[in-house]
DNA sequence: ACCTGAACACCGTTCAAGT
DNA sequence: ACCTGAACACCGTTCAAGT
């Protein structure tokens, strides 16, 4: 796209008035492709093509520009939608959106912690969680308990997941760090926890371990309108040896 | 302690020569007290009453100066000991302790996390947690996923409770979130999900179930040298209503 | 080997002044 | 109501120069 004018507006009529909108989509677009740190007020008034002072009278300051985009990823994050027939299906699929969704944008969910409202973004996952919970015949404290778990396992997993991309070499694990233990000679093991080969496969599977334990076991799947067969054939898989053996 | 000098040493002669370590300590001592956004070059400078080009000679350049301090944290996190005669115990000893050390130092935890470094943060507890789920009988990915589930949990739960700390009031929680939906009319749920009066009890609480979740069941603790009545009595409390129902 | 001040290119923010 | 440049106090970093 060939810019009509590449010195910062000389004389011609400088294009439509600034709204307060478009400097936090700029504000928005810097973060995403550059990163966190790009977002100066300098920065952001190059790419508007305004004065930096222009910005400080539509946002105030630098921090209320960071609040007002963190307001926004917190409401994009607003609508989560549970698939699925059973709770546990149900509540597996909260928390996988949930990944896709902060994976996404993963500069964005950084400042909204960083700004301390990682519980306000988490709202709407939780109350889906509550909800299923809650279908799953949980109650009280006992539910919040099992809400907290699978929320607090999701923000953990896909914080570690997204640190591992950013540096992908964790220094090679320091040589002899298991060995020299007798007790745990489970190379299986080892090899499990030493580099994951498909995240979503091992948060997935984490999370349904997690509400397996979570949820009150029920073999027979809650009434629902109909069975799905697509959901049914992970919903309720053979029992391991999970089981009480007293 | 009075300082003989007020001024960065005008013709005395000017302290002890710089040495790389103090300039660490400082570092790690101004993060501790003010924060990270007060780790400047220039303000650490003006504490150790240098030149601020004095501490380039020692530590390179700000990269490598927080470099060396996240290093630092990660070694000072490396010893965690299970305590406890049932590995359900020495879990959760081990999450309980890993939350401690992470609590105590949150600045330079967030630091380590930001440079990616948030996995080998917790190897030495991780390789901890390897250890007692092998001797809880699980083996191979089975393992390694409890280990991670229970590790994530913590990080997530950490990372939660430090964030709610920061920005005590979360906006009042918005009048009309609960309300409008009639499924969960569950007022104990509720209340239990809207703040958590003593965190360190919720803590215990959400780890105490997810290992007991992921842990197969063994009501008989495993052989130990002795049974020591501290331990016993929060060890194997009576089983709630989580057990099978078939 | 260790320390220094001057200088450069960047910040966020304020302010008086324009239209 | 909206935009502007100049100026202030801060950054991290480099460099030539001291001892």
């Amino acid at each position: 796209m060939p810019t009509p004018q590449r010195h910062p507006a000389r004389s011609a009529p400088q294009r439509a008035p600034l709204t307060r909108d478009e400097v936090i989509d700029a504000a928005a677009a810097l973060v995403r492709q550059h990163g966190p740190q790009a977002l100066t007020m300098r920065r952001l008034a190059a790419e508007l093509r305004t004065a930096v002072t222009s910005i400080y009278w539509h946002v105030g300051n630098r921090e209320s520009l960071l609040e007002a985009l963190v307001e926004r990823t917190v409401r994009e994050l607003g609508d989560i939608r549970p698939r699925g027939t059973t709770p546990r299906a149900r509540i597996v699929s909260v928390a996988r959106a949930l990944r896709r969704e902060l994976l996404a944008r993963p500069h964005l969910v950084a400042m909204v912690h960083e700004r301390g409202l990682t519980e306000r973004m988490f709202h709407a996952a939780q109350q889906a969680l509550a909800r299923e919970a809650h279908a799953a015949g949980l109650r009280g404290a006992r539910a919040a308990e099992a809400v907290r778990a699978v929320q607090f396992s999701v923000i953990g997993q896909v914080l570690i997941e997204r640190n591992r991309e950013r540096s992908p070499q964790q220094r090679p694990a320091e040589p002899g760090w298991w060995e020299h233990d007798p007790a745990d000679t489970d190379p299986a093991l080892v090899r499990a926890l030493a580099a994951p080969p498909d995240p979503e496969k091992v948060f997935t599977a984490t999370i349904r371990a997690l509400v397996d334990g979570l949820l009150p076991i029920s073999d027979s799947p809650l009434p629902t309108p109909r069975q799905s067969a697509r959901t049914a054939d992970r919903t309720a898989p053979p029992r391991t040896s999970r089981g009480r053996r007293a």
